[in-house]
DNA sequence: AACACCCAAGAGAGCGCTCTCCGCACCAGC
DNA sequence: GCTGGTGCGGAGAGCGCTCTCTTGGGTGTT
């Protein structure tokens, strides 16, 4: 090669310009242990006068950190050709956002994988193994993911976004979502509705499992043993179609309770058509605070689920984890709020 | 240290097991130069043994490639201690959507990195001159971000969503934005509206102004040289404000062009409150084809932009850069499509 | 004044890989 | 039978860093 490059500078070169020896620059880039202050001063100079930037592979190398995390969405295929909708959909974008808030000024980013086929779960779980990153915050789409599980026989440190339908020893976050369920079966009884039904998520998600166990358990408590459930998809369709077949059934009812904002505003589009107004008629409660529900009209109550502080938190986890590998997984749990706008 | 982890097996190891040297057992695994047959069997067969997985640090310390890219959205502080409002836009995940698509069966993942103050401009490009990723795709949110700037400077090889507001010796995908707002004008015509008007994005991004420009010019080749304005933020409540104040300079309009879905859905609900029937009284269309357009009622008439394609091919752009990188600049334009659903 | 002690700074090994350079074996050509 | 070419595989340097070990000089103690 005739061209080469004004190949950058190293430690070695900062060294020799500071008139100082190779690991008395590493002691000052790293800030660790006695080193003279004047010395300092002379290697900070000579870093800025050669435009020193570490390399992180070497560093990489020998402190077998990447200093990266993965941030990956772990689900089915989706039937578009594109992975738009799951990185589209506000959700994952409130949990990077968190992350990122959270990683950011400590100087770490995640890197982003999507692993929706058992191929591709194959290859994160090896990206991880290659150390690429020192481990992986899990955000499933479905039920009874494969890939925690993964994570877990590969030794790969990890944190879930949920509880794992199926058991196993790994860290995660959650909501207490019965505990917001009952939040909006309080506010819809308290604002006098009596016919009652709910839209829920798929069955097979535990919180969706939750959120309906959480609405029918306060509902009985109160009175009303029996309540009308439609299951629906988390998406805006599936609360639309849900929505048609509650007011088929039961048009009289008065009060809503949505497993999600998504659904929740194809719902109010369906009551809408059919002239219900809301919340007069018919109240509605979603349940996330995502950013639809200020698109909504009328804006949508909904359960708040701190999803930013979930994730920054799921961040914590994992670094605590890589920082000390033996620890045991744990789980936190959040509490949501009601955010009452104008649908019920 | 007493109880050292079972270290992983590295390519000595497979050597060993396969009775072979190191060199030949990188050799297969890079899939490079005649290894006879029986041997490559051999090897493979001791790196199923071994569980052996290759060291990214280590191949990156002598190949100089970290084999990661890194997505950056840069712009201005978010005004909510979060950086929700990027990541949730569903603009940068059809972004992230399309560049996972394209780097994905290449093994690359996307490192997600938020640029949102000068200090975290500079740590980005640290990051990249350490090696943490080989290129970045740059998403500004606002006009005269100087964070491509940055990069050229540090020769570090980027890619840019849309056309700088500074011209700047970097590549970049965009979209002919002047064509999309043509379609606008054209099949608000055709449909027999005559008294149009615009709801712009900020008038210093490059794209918002080509919107404007390319409507406004179709109109006036089309006989109408008047069309009032109103300058909007990109944002669902700009839209509110902006279709409000369009009603009231000028309550007979029949059709609005609004440079985005975003701000065409909140013109849709003002102009649902102030009783006008869309499409028959006042025909909207938007522009993008984001998922919001779908979440309209009616659903949105929009000029789609393949954002998903043109991120794909950013990457691509990117990818070619790192491998040549005293390739010139290029910029590939992407042409818009119209998608008629039932606003106009 | 002699010794122990401590702290700052250097020397040097080594992390796991790639890749160039070589050597060896084999074959064709004269 | 010798030379030259070719194809396969090994040896070994070296990527840039961290970190342990060691050295040297200053300080404190008796």
């Amino acid at each position: 090669m005739t061209d080469r490059a004004p190949r950058t500078a190293t430690l070695e070169d900062v060294a020799r310009v500071a008139g100082v020896s190779r690991a008395t620059v590493s002691r000052v880039i790293n800030g660790v242990r006695n080193v003279d202050l004047e010395i300092q001063e002379l290697v900070r100079r000579a870093i800025a006068e050669t435009g020193y930037a570490p390399n992180r592979a070497a560093r990489s190398l020998v402190t077998r950190r990447a200093g990266n995390i993965a941030l990956v969405v772990s689900g089915a295929e989706d039937e578009s050709g594109y992975a738009v909708t799951v990185f589209a959909d506000p959700f994952f974008g409130r949990v990077a956002a968190g992350a990122v808030d959270f990683l950011r000024p400590l100087g770490i980013h995640p890197l982003l994988m999507l692993a929706d086929s058992d191929q591709a779960r194959a290859d994160v779980v090896a990206n991880l193994r290659q150390g690429n990153a020192d481990g992986a915050l899990v955000v499933s789409t479905h039920a009874e993911d494969p890939l925690p599980e993964l994570f877990v026989r590969a030794g790969v440190p990890a944190v879930l976004f949920a509880r794992p339908a199926t058991p196993i020893p790994v860290s995660y976050v959650d909501l207490a979502h019965q505990d917001g369920a009952r939040l909006a079966a309080e506010h819809l009884l308290a604002r006098g509705c009596r016919r009652l039904a709910t839209i829920t998520g798929p069955l097979d998600v535990p919180a969706s499992q939750d959120r309906l166990a959480g609405f029918r358990d306060a509902m009985a408590r109160r009175g009303h043993p029996y309540i009308p459930i439609v299951e629906g998809d988390f998406k805006q369709n599936g609360g639309e179609g849900a929505m048609e077949r509650l007011l088929t059934e039961h048009p009289k009812l008065d009060g809503v309770f949505v497993a999600n904002d998504l659904m929740a505003q194809g719902a109010l589009l369906v009551l809408r058509q059919h002239g219900r107004r809301v919340p007069e008629d018919v109240a509605v409660v979603g349940f996330d605070d995502s950013p639809a529900a200020l698109a909504c009209r009328p804006q949508l109550t909904t359960v708040r689920q701190p999803v930013e502080d979930m994730a920054g938190e799921m961040a914590r986890l994992l670094l605590s984890h890589i920082e000390n590998p033996k620890s045991e997984p744990t789980s936190v749990i959040f509490d949501p709020t009601l955010v009452v706008r104008g649908s019920a």
